[in-house]
DNA sequence: GAAATAAATGGAATGATTCTAATTTCTGTG
DNA sequence: CACAGAAATTAGAATCATTCCATTTATTTC
């Protein structure tokens, strides 16, 4: 098998699973690499269909299980939006997700420290949070040339 | 049929349909009321339960268009957490959520001005955001009586 | 290399959401 | 008030994402 996967990533993965005891496994690397191939936000299924021009005989519920292993190991952030299937994004730095309604587009959209810090103080006492997702929803710029 | 609406959120309701041409029906109405009722975040199921206590032939189906039509009137908002069924919303402030791993809790946390603002701005040019949806996922503080 | 454990597999099951075609309810007009 | 037309509701079927399960396969450990 080619390894298509960068070393740099290839060894978070390593390590990640290591830490947690869990397999790096043919089928999970493949869905790493192919998460990390186009930086787009994939859906369950769209990864399956990715996966399967190199492992053909994988089954969506590995993907799942694949994915899930990979959320979490933080490897792998997943994107609730609206009433659609989960999408997958592995930008690992922070971040929040702009999704626009006439192109459906999704892109990622930095967050620099402190404005990730202000967001963070907005919880009360007594709440920690491990997870935070911040999209928006509305037009992006290329939706000009659509109407 | 009795009117559980207080005057306020009815006239709210009335204006907000009125404004974008839709009728103000006996189903929109009790969805409406019935969210307000109870401030927790329940999925479109939990309301058909509760809905069906005051109008028993009430479908499934009429609560998602109800609840469709209170969204685009920006009465409700919708919540995306996980994978798992939308719940909404009728807080209109601007806020955002957090959902308590431990015990699957979903509460409000308020947003003040400054900070929605500050999030706001962390758009680049050219992307214009309608709609903001902040959540937080971890422990919060009832989960301390359980484990 | 064999036993023990973790992961993958296919297919069935579940469950949220949407769709459709038929019926009912409104609204404005005469 | 009766009527035509538009908007909503309805039940049930259809769709589609996700999960579950029992079995098979791969990986790790000794």
């Amino acid at each position: 098998m080619k390894l298509a996967l960068p070393e740099t990533e290839r060894n978070r993965l390593k390590h990640a699973l290591k830490s947690r005891n869990r397999r790096p496994t043919r089928q999970r690397t493949c869905v790493y690499e192919v998460i990390l191939e186009k930086r787009d936000h994939p859906t369950a299924d769209d990864i399956h269909l990715r996966v399967r021009e190199k492992l053909p005989s994988i089954s969506l519920a590995t993907i799942y299980n694949c994915l899930d292993t990979l959320v979490e190991c933080e490897l792998v952030k997943q994107v609730h939006l609206d009433r659609a299937p989960t999408r997958f994004c592995p930008n690992r730095n922070p971040h929040a997700h702009f999704h626009c309604r006439v192109t459906g587009q999704v892109y990622d959209v930095s967050l620099d420290d402190e404005r990730l810090s202000i967001i963070e103080k907005t919880l009360p006492d007594g709440f920690t949070a491990d997870t935070i997702e911040l999209s928006f929803i509305g037009q992006g710029p290329k939706s000009d040339t659509i109407s």
